[in-house]
DNA sequence: CATTTCACCTGGTGGC
DNA sequence: TGCCACCAGGTGAAAT
């Protein structure tokens, strides 16, 4: 269920356990839902390839692959380097995906998908038990390397978030969640995001004054780097490649907070629906 | 094209 | 204890 903050603290912690680390096996369970490129594809292409790096791209956490033995550094004449990105994995976490860098012994947990057993003996696992997970292998001899759909929010500029909303009829919270916009918001870090900026989740993103999208961009690129400093939020069963359960949770002001008082003016917090999702937020401080 | 709704899954919780 | 309705951090296809 992870959104940026999550997804940065998995690929951060799976990256400091597996960098440098080689891809010797692979097993794949028999479910065929987790599979956003061919299974057999996945299986031939992992095999043989050393991990160079894992980090995050929205809220897909993209494993850097380096040549297998035997292929060729591309273009002519080019030095051998051992670091240069040749394919890469890219993982989905869905609603409830984990990554895991366990020992061969450790229990299988129900739902295990994906077993990658490295060089070192250890094994990374993809578990997912509502299966919403995509696992996508890229050869980048074939094709781009992953992208994301949108725009990093950590990063974005002023007008160029403006301009993501110019002229839009949604409210603005669906807007948030909507991933070709800005890649790695989801249902958490958009009603935070919201509250912080002090604009209820109905209004129309096109609306929006330029003062009040600015406060936005703020607040969201704040809410996501404090989360991400606290290791995420842990709702329920959210769990980081360590095991260990993120703390933002604990700081959360309106996401599901339903009936509880509002953190900076006491009044009751309110549940509506927008976008399909469970949508939190002040009346009193969010105009 | 822009926007909305719903299906896809399993598991946890709370009411009766 | 069981049964049931409802809820969950996300998409992506189909309908409007």
């Amino acid at each position: 269920m992870p959104e940026l903050p999550e997804v940065e603290t998995i690929a951060r912690g799976v990256d400091a356990r597996i960098r440098g680390d080689r891809i010797v096996d692979v097993w794949f369970g028999r479910h065929r839902e987790p599979f956003k490129s061919p299974r057999a594809g996945q299986v031939v292409g992992l095999r043989e390839r050393q991990i160079i790096a894992v980090h995050r791209t929205g809220k897909h956490v993209v494993v850097e692959l380096g040549r297998r033995s035997g292929e060729r550094a591309k273009g002519k004449g080019s030095q051998e380097d051992a670091a240069e990105i040749a394919a890469q994995w890219i993982v989905h976490l869905g609603m409830t995906g984990r990554l895991l860098v366990t020992t061969p012994e450790a229990d299988v947990a129900k739902h295990t998908h994906a077993r990658l057993t490295l060089a070192s003996g250890r094994e990374l696992r993809f578990v997912d038990p509502r299966r919403f997970g995509r696992l996508e292998f890229r050869d980048l001899r074939k094709g781009l390397g992953f992208a994301g759909p949108g725009v990093e929010p950590l990063t974005i500029e002023a007008e160029a978030f403006a301009v993501l909303f110019h002229g839009r009829k949604l409210a603005i919270k669906a807007a948030l969640l909507n991933q070709t916009l800005l890649s790695g918001v989801g249902n958490i870090y958009a009603d935070e995001s919201l509250f912080h900026a002090g604009i209820r989740p109905r209004r129309r993103a096109g609306q929006l004054t330029h003062v009040e999208l600015e406060k936005l961009r703020r607040a969201l690129r704040k809410v996501l780097e404090h989360a991400i400093r606290l290791g995420g939020s842990s709702v329920s069963d959210y769990v980081d490649a360590e095991g260990v359960r993120g703390f933002f949770q604990l700081e959360h002001c309106v996401y599901q907070r339903t009936g509880e008082p509002c953190r900076r003016c006491g009044n009751a917090i309110k549940r509506i629906v927008v976008a399909g999702r469970s949508t939190h937020y002040c009346a009193h401080c969010q105009k």
